[in-house]
DNA sequence: CAGACATGAGTTATCTCATAACATTACGGT
DNA sequence: ACCGTAATGTTATGAGATAACTCATGTCTG
């Protein structure tokens, strides 16, 4: 396999250790070219929040990234943080992870899709998986029964590798 | 199609009219067998929420219930309904709906499942949909990436045929 | 039956997550 | 320079969830 680093590879990167300064580095150009491309403006709240939803494949809480944005001399109130993780969900720079009431960002940006999230519960890191099987089983489920979906929330808890090995000897 | 009432019918039902007393009785009764064939202790408070879910197919919040349950002669504080609710959800007979924060009664409990959900942003009606094809393919693409799911949360945000028909001429 | 233990129900207090409402500032077009 | 809009900031409050403790009730044992 090669070293591209296509969304599909996201999830099998998320887990395991990478250089993870390629993450960072191509979501921001993404998002700088999305800014550029769109009349939208990536103000520096936003920039910085996405930066630091970049830092980690966890997803953080609003509050955590207010806590960070407020120590850095931006506003230290919670709508602040609120609106920026808004505005990055909006345009598809960020996704909100419904079962942790947090945030990740988007690793394969631009290309608008709304992915199915894997969550571990021990080391608590994030990955998209797309699996557009996933999306077509549901809404074909949906019409079945007189339902148009508009948007889904696809979510699993579970144990990355790494973290099912250190559990076992417990 | 026949009367019976599968789970696979009960997506198709709850954005229906229909004789809702019938949803009502099988679930209870198959909550009284539950509490019976297990040790299981349905007391008073746990059924009387029961009962309030399934007063509706709209998914109620806690402080919902809980408004009903004080006002019933019940504890009025946060945990009386929480912990009604988490026991409900902890052996089948209720839902969490993530999308909503919020509980929904099981219609088809007994047979240990984790449906889909839809959801109608209109009505606010939550119905289930059993869709095996999702879960194998989201466990799929998750083995894929060195991920073992243990819980997963599938649910789906749109409009009931009831309600699109509303709208359209707004 | 008394005592010991477990489970459930009730309370108060507190915590986390999220938004409403409004004042102020920065930006872009004329 | 001027104006309208979008973005940022603030205070205050709403909504969801849990920790920690007390009390009642039921069950098992000797
Ligand atoms: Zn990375
Ligand atoms: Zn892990
Ligand atoms: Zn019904
Ligand atoms: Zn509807």
């Amino acid at each position: 396999m090669s070293v591209e680093n296509h969304a599909a590879d996201d999830a099998a990167t998320a887990f395991a250790s990478h250089d993870h300064s390629t993450c960072r580095a191509q979501a921001l150009q993404a998002a700088d070219d999305l800014a550029a491309a769109q009349g939208v403006r990536l103000t520096p709240v936003r920039r910085r929040t996405l930066e630091i939803l970049l830092e980690t494949h966890r997803a953080l809480g609003a509050y955590e990234v207010l806590e960070r944005l407020g120590a850095e001399g931006f506003g230290s109130q919670p709508p602040v943080a609120y609106r920026a993780l808004d505005f990055l969900v909006q345009h598809g720079l960020a996704h909100r992870v419904q079962r942790l009431n947090a945030f990740a960002a988007c690793l394969s940006p631009g290309h608008d899709h709304a992915p199915a999230f894997l969550i571990c519960r021990a080391c608590n890191k994030v990955a998209e998986a797309d699996a557009p099987e996933i999306r077509s089983a549901l809404r074909a489920a949906a019409v079945g029964v007189g339902f148009s979906v508009e948007r889904m929330t696809v979510e699993a808890l579970g144990l990355c590798d790494a973290c099912a090995a250190a559990e076992r000897p417990e």
